[in-house]
DNA sequence: GTCTATATCCCGATAGAC
DNA sequence: GTCTATCGGGATATAGAC
């Protein structure tokens, strides 16, 4: 059964290349895409770095990688929202979401500034789709909801958008976290609270 | 006159440790402390780079000096604030100064996992010291705020400083320059809004 | 495809003359 | 204190055997 043979050597190959874009996620969520090295990877996945080469062609594609990860996990849980049930609820379940993940570790931190691995995830068919799918879905989500009144009508859909984009970069939820004070769940009430509600008194 | 002289000289020094300072800090806001080289800091200054170690002894005591700078600045910039005037009102005139320096690309942004980056800061009185005074003043009025009932009384007053704290870092700042569809003067006033008043309609 | 070993480069930091 | 020149370490990426 040479077929099956193969196909069992491809999904060996899969699952690894799925262990190390895990291992990437990780370590770019504790260091950051810099500070984050090659033999750090292969280190904690229990392969050569040389080995690494053969899958991944560059530290870019390697983080390219985890961010598709993250944007796939992100649309399959914005696919699987109830798509009849009320715009705000849906956006403040993806929020939700987002900070969830974050606080879990598992929220990859980009430095917004470094322009090879922008250039790379711009170059990256996958990710540019699942960040237009993202941003199409929420992007009529909010318009559904400034619609009704729910959202601020005179907050431009983009800058809302946007707002919501950053939480996956909220440093509030690791300060609130190093306080030792909170429950996880309780930081992620606070920091959604503010979110849509502000830090004014209703 | 010799003393006239020496105070001269290191009068010039001054100017050139300043000079040397707020070229790091733009350099930091731009593309972060691990993306800045010390080649690139002695290049803008115009000196050589062995000269750059004889006013800091460290990539570290460079970014250092650029955050004491910007933590002196805001330090001044609340020390102006009238201390009769409403909390609310000198909160946000503070959140708004730190928004326009961030988008005035003069905010530092460091990467909050460096480690020796972080150790350097933890040790430096100056910053660590400005660090307190910026945090007592705020919450000060934070806390009085929420006393008065306009901020938010059920939200831990930590939290809502790491928000204002936050802002210093907001990525939809530049987010919302780069499409370039607002004047720098808009965005401030939105993400403003959005931090106090939330995207939630009112 | 996986490994060991190495090439190559970049960057922080220093030596030493002036 | 400023310069030129260089060291030394560490990181990405590759060569080549198996």
């Amino acid at each position: 059964m040479p077929i099956a043979k193969i196909s069992f050597k491809q999904q060996m190959l899969k699952a690894r290349e799925e262990a190390i874009v895990q291992t990437v996620n990780r370590l770019l969520a504790e260091k950051g895409f810099e500070a984050m090295t090659v033999d750090e990877v292969a280190a904690h996945v229990g392969i050569a770095k040389a080995s690494l080469y053969k899958h991944f062609s560059s530290k870019e594609e390697l983080a390219a990688a985890a961010m598709v990860l993250v944007m796939r996990r992100a649309q399959a849980f914005i696919k699987a929202l109830p798509d009849h049930a009320p715009a705000l609820d849906n956006l403040k379940a993806v929020v939700r979401w987002t900070l969830e993940v974050k606080l879990a570790g598992d929220m990859p931190s980009l430095p917004s500034q470094n322009s090879t691995l922008r250039a790379t995830l711009m170059a990256n068919k996958d990710y540019m789709d699942g960040l237009m799918e993202v941003s199409d879905r929420l992007g009529g989500w909010i318009e559904s909801a400034q619609a009704k009144g729910q959202l601020n009508p005179d907050l431009p859909a983009i800058a809302i958008l946007y707002t919501f984009f950053a939480r996956a970069c909220d440093p509030v939820l690791e300060f609130l976290k190093m306080g030792g004070l909170y429950q996880d769940a309780q930081i992620v009430e606070m920091v959604l609270g503010t979110c849509f509600e502000g830090i004014n008194a209703r």
